[in-house]
DNA sequence: AATACGCATAACCTCTTGGTTATGCGAACT
DNA sequence: AGTTCGCATAACCAAGAGGTTATGCGTATT
């Protein structure tokens, strides 16, 4: 959980998981629209995939890329834990509370 | 976003949020079940804040935490964007594909 | 008025992260 | 068989993260 949540911490990785979302990918073709090397591009996909958020395979001489979403549902899976907390009225009674004491300062 | 999946990437933060979803508390309090040092975990609340993930107000010379849950709203709504790939049939026919090919070596 | 409490802040250290350039290696073309 | 393509890997560097101890500062308490 940590490293997935890592890996989605850089804005690069997240592009990369969003243009594997549009189907698998070689490295050189996903690296092409980064203004960066190919071994850092090398490096964030072998940070997605040690995070579990990609898989590789090789197909020729190309090295495919693939979003692998399971790690994405346990880590929204986590965040479910605490959806009480943005969407019902407990939210709503803190918000209440903390109304009161900003008109209330006494 | 950035700052929100680095904040949620170290356990000892998540396990503040834990703690903090059961209600405000101190910083000593919070700090009282980790075997590391209080500045510590004024450090980690600190990167918990600038996330947005909590928020802070002085009560007496308390200075009380609180969840503060918008943020983990939009970090699930970010992922929520990757839903389709996790829980419908395009995970399935891409596992059905791996089939195939671990099957048919050819 | 002095003391103790509940923190924040500073200074420092070590390990990690994110980038670079240079190089190597297997597969594919010619 | 040699060259080129598509990458991985290594070595290096600056900056940031996560921990420590020491200290300071505002707010009760006595």
């Amino acid at each position: 959980m940590d490293r997935a949540f890592a890996a989605l911490a850089d804005p690069t990785r997240r592009a990369i998981l969003a243009r594997l979302a549009t189907g698998e990918a070689g490295v050189l073709d996903i690296a092409e629209p980064f203004p960066m090397s190919q071994p850092a591009i090398s490096k964030h996909l072998k940070v997605l995939a040690s995070a579990g958020l990609v898989s590789r395979r090789r197909q020729a001489k190309h090295h495919l890329c693939r979003l692998d979403a399971k790690r994405l549902k346990d880590v929204a899976d986590w965040l479910g834990t605490y959806r009480e907390f943005w969407e019902d009225s407990f939210a709503r009674l803190d918000e209440y509370v903390d109304t009161l004491r900003s008109e209330e300062p006494s």
